[in-house]
DNA sequence: CATGAATGAGCTTTCATTCAT
DNA sequence: AATGAATGAAAGCTCATTCAT
């Protein structure tokens, strides 16, 4: 009755683990279209394992990524309950959510979308990473600090599509554009009341 | 030394036509991924005739879009002749951008690296879109109105990707963040010494 | 010696039970080629336990059947000891085997070759049908009221073959069939010379 | 503007050809069911001409047997068209309705149903068959030699049922059977008024 | 030059079967 | 014994690409 309690049921969160790291790992390579074989071949299984853990590839998709957005939902409850000053805390998690983007690539892929997994991943940005980023806006607007046509979504697929990298965009050159855009979110002249 | 020349010329110029026009309707459908057959089929040519005038996908995409990108060009040149005031002409010009891309969509998705036409594509992003930008960017940072640590490769970088529509994220949602992000590049405060 | 035995035991017979129920359904509805893990979910169990009661899928079929074809064999023992008038006997019987095969359907299908369980199931047509029919057959023969050259195999496999319906041919229609063809088989004209 | 006239149209017909008779003999090895890679190989091509040419399974099926369906629709016509005596043309009608089962053992699976081409091949049999047996068999019963209770539709199901072979049930029995069905379906007594 | 048939690699998906627990 | 996770062979289908005419 402890954490564990078996050895096989050990070895499937083992796979299923191992299938999550080697399809992030695909996902970075090829993009979230990474063939099925590729992930299987990458965790070292056959091809039925991955059938079998994640149905279809938008299971696997929300699964790889769940935990970056949890974590993304734990540190806006975070700033919110440490009442860090609004506009601060925003910029915190935007560059946070940006750092996730940035490193696991994959993701800002993913959150594109494409024909497989739309949906499921669609449901987990809206479920998941709006509430948690419209109540730091909110915030922010409330205190006269943020412009109110700013909605969470499009700041949020904002800054994903900023997060896209290529030739010549690195992440640093994404994370600076992102402080730029945030700078134009703010309100101007109330500064100095 | 007329306007056409011969039969057999003109024929060819017309299939690359019909090829560019089909293309660009099979890359809105599909994207810059749209098998070839489709443009085949939609330019009434067989598939041999697309690889004998593109032998690759990406001269195919290049040719489609290098119009449009001229358009650009040509207008970053009216408007310093001009001499419209620098951030406005920036503006407008960034604009004309933005409507390009939301417009043809496909565009967008072109700029951004995927595996075929990576480098033709990304020429043309430098050759043609960078020197036209970063002309009226350089006349508005000399203005002192726009910060200097953007450059126009970054800014047309974030410009396109802020262009990638998706659900929840439309053509109006991608000209108002540009517009933010452009707010954010502008220096503040020293308008009024 | 009672009814059961022990637990163990009961056990396992009532996973054999279990299975072929659950296989008798399946291969109802989607043929003897039915999924081994559609008969292990149905009858509740993995798919080893499938195997080690059955390791081939013939096992299976024939165990399936088993019953019914004794059910056969034994109303054949019943029409002779009763001393069913011959030509009688003979279509009460053939007409209890039509109702089996149209009925369960799988059956049909299952006696008709297919590469796997072939010969075990054949196996079970000729030890068990094949002596039955023989015997009623022979009666009716020797009568005088059947030609001679009509096998007992032939018989049922020309009856077995009658039962695989198929749209526009129903389990009345084969019945009507099969009547006919032993109409055909009567000798005519014969009868009281 | 002769027969042929050019050499491509030739070898695509070769092709065509060629498929047609290599998903005969894997019809006849492994049933309507063969895998298109197996046709494929046989005829020599790859996969995709196949497709090309037979874009679905339903399509190959009807092609291959769609000349066997001729010749009896035709045999069907000389027969009316030769007057010949109602019961015996039926007869031998059938008789090479049966000889090509038989013969070609493929038909016979395919007339069956099963998931794949099974309109198309039902269709081709209502449209071809079905009519050419029912002016036959018609004229046997007007002339009131044949049972009225029997449609062109079942006896055509039953006699393919019957061309189903297996072991210790071959060509000669299923003839033999059909034989006897036909003499099933005669009325009797009605000979000698 | 244009054509489009042919090719075959590559991807998805399904299952039969094995085997460690 | 029972379980069901893992495996991997099979098969279907889609296109990019070549090349003979």
């Amino acid at each position: 009755m402890a954490t564990d309690g078996g050895t096989r049921e050990a070895g499937v969160r083992r796979s299923r683990e191992a299938l999550l790291v080697a399809a992030a790992e695909a996902f970075v390579a090829h993009g979230v279209q990474a063939p099925v074989r590729d992930v299987a071949a990458r965790a070292g299984v056959g091809v039925g394992t991955v059938y079998r853990h994640f149905p279809t590839r938008a299971d696997l998709v929300v699964a790889v990524y769940r935990h970056q957005v949890e974590e993304c939902t734990q540190l806006a409850a975070r700033l919110r309950a440490d009442a860090v000053e609004p506009v601060e805390a925003l910029e915190r998690w935007v560059g946070a959510f940006v750092d996730f983007l940035v490193t696991k690539h994959g993701l800002g892929e993913a959150l594109r979308s494409g024909d497989p997994g739309q949906d499921a991943l669609h449901a987990l940005l809206l479920d998941e990473l709006v509430p948690a980023c419209a109540g730091l806006l909110a915030a922010a607007q409330d205190a006269g600090r943020v412009r109110r046509d700013v909605t969470a979504l499009v700041l949020l697929r904002a800054v994903g599509n900023l997060c896209l990298l290529g030739p010549g965009y690195d992440r640093d050159d994404a994370g600076r554009v992102v402080g730029l855009l945030l700078a134009g979110c703010r309100t101007v002249g109330a500064v100095a009341p």
